[in-house]
DNA sequence: GAAAATTGTTAAGGATTCGTAAAGCCTAGG
DNA sequence: CCTAGGCTTTACGAATCCTTAACAATTTTC
């Protein structure tokens, strides 16, 4: 019996803040932790387009005034691999902002004076259109993008750069899990939970085994991995080779 | 099931107006229908979740300042049959009618003294990721077609080619219900809940069993299938031969 | 630097999964 | 009660593949 279809790792919500307000920043880590969000905050454009393709989130509040690379080219980075719902925070009034933040792909804005009850709302609004649409049409986005890899859960394949990868059940069933947690470490123990029905025990290596066919069908070398890190006396994580 | 996603006979997107103010729905229905939308425009409530629930959507614009039903009543009654995205108009600044519409189910709000411009951005926001996900989805839709098989659920026939092929009640069953999410997998145990009243047992193979007898009058190859392909420890899935 | 712990990799058989034929079983209609 | 059609179960062969065991390579500990 095959799990598979497993989204994430955890039930939490994940929300990434990018903001250069670290105060405000603070503020919604707390505020959003209390009610069980797991939140991470990043102060630049860069490291905010590279936290929203290296992992998965559940929604981005993204602030249009950055130093650096400005909000709207964040954005449009973003939706170049990621249909994540983007929360815009613009000053209040703030309309030619907002109708260009709405016009490039964002799914909603915030006036930065919120309040936390309408920051929840807004969030809840907007992965809950999210899910309703998903649920609609049976398209539960179950596609990760690592890079030049592809992972679909719905027709069960792995492309990688233009070529279709051969895998076998257990093989795929562990590349999607480890897919849907991108950016974070899976134990072993996680890893055969996910993919089989079955109890870890210390010595068992079939996990081990399964990740050395991967690697070898992903082109990936173990020693210096594009792909599959291995986390010593921890487990193994996807990540993005192009960071 | 309804969903307010369906496409409509036109491809213009049509859009439902709730307000008892006939000139604001006025300059709305001469705006958007200036950029190819199709507006319609109801003054009472009563009347408006009628027609949200009576035709399909792309979008409706809510008042949430109706005489005799109140808005938000509006808005969970249309909620009951429908997902169309809906966007509230209020006054502006008024926060609290903002957070309860969006706990509701509203999809977003738009100020009583929206410019033509943010209107538009909005609704172009609200929809975009509707129709971005439905676009090769027809659920509503009772005829399902793979290459040269189409399947019927109102006739409960499919033919092949030119030749109807004669199946049997759980083999129609099988094949609707494979037909309808064609593209992605489906467990035995979807497959079983979907055809019969069942409890799925890891030894049954009776979907197998049926399967079997569909690929047959499919004129199907198991091995190399142009119709029903295995996926090997998850289930069946109906592809397209062309592609 | 040696020993211990952890991980990488390979190959082989034992286990799982699947396709399909045939037998058994159930139900509706005579 | 009998029959016929259809669904499920059983059985077995075939193909696939998962685990185990063994050894090599690497890193950590002492």
């Amino acid at each position: 019996m095959t799990t598979g279809t497993a989204p994430s790792a955890s039930n939490k919500q994940r929300v990434l803040v990018i903001d250069d307000d670290r105060k405000l920043c603070r503020l919604i880590a707390d505020y959003l932790g209390q009610l069980g969000y797991e939140v991470r905050a990043v102060h630049t454009g860069p490291e905010g387009v590279k936290a929203a393709s290296d992992e998965q989130w559940h929604a981005v509040i993204l602030d249009l005034m950055l130093p650096g690379m400005d909000g709207f080219e964040v954005l449009k980075q973003i939706r170049k691999t990621n249909d994540v719902p983007v929360l815009m925070l613009t000053a209040r009034g703030d309309e030619a902002d907002r109708i260009v933040g709405l016009e490039i792909g964002a799914d909603d804005y915030l006036p930065k004076t919120f309040s936390s009850r309408e920051l929840l709302a807004r969030l809840r609004a907007v992965t809950r259109r999210v899910s309703r649409i998903a649920a609609d049409t049976h398209d539960s986005a179950k596609v990760v993008v690592v890079g030049t890899l592809h992972v679909n859960a719905d027709t069960r394949t792995a492309v990688l750069g233009d070529k279709p990868l051969v895998l076998t059940p257990v093989e795929f069933d562990l590349l999607w899990t480890l897919a849907s947690a991108k950016g974070r470490v899976k134990t072993r123990e996680q890893l055969l939970d996910q993919i089989r029905d079955r109890e870890y025990e210390v010595f068992d290596r079939s996990v081990d085994v399964h990740i050395s066919a991967l690697r070898k069908k992903l082109g990936d070398d173990s020693k210096n991995p594009r792909f599959i890190r291995t986390l010593r006396s921890a487990g193994y994580m996807l990540i993005n080779p192009d960071a």
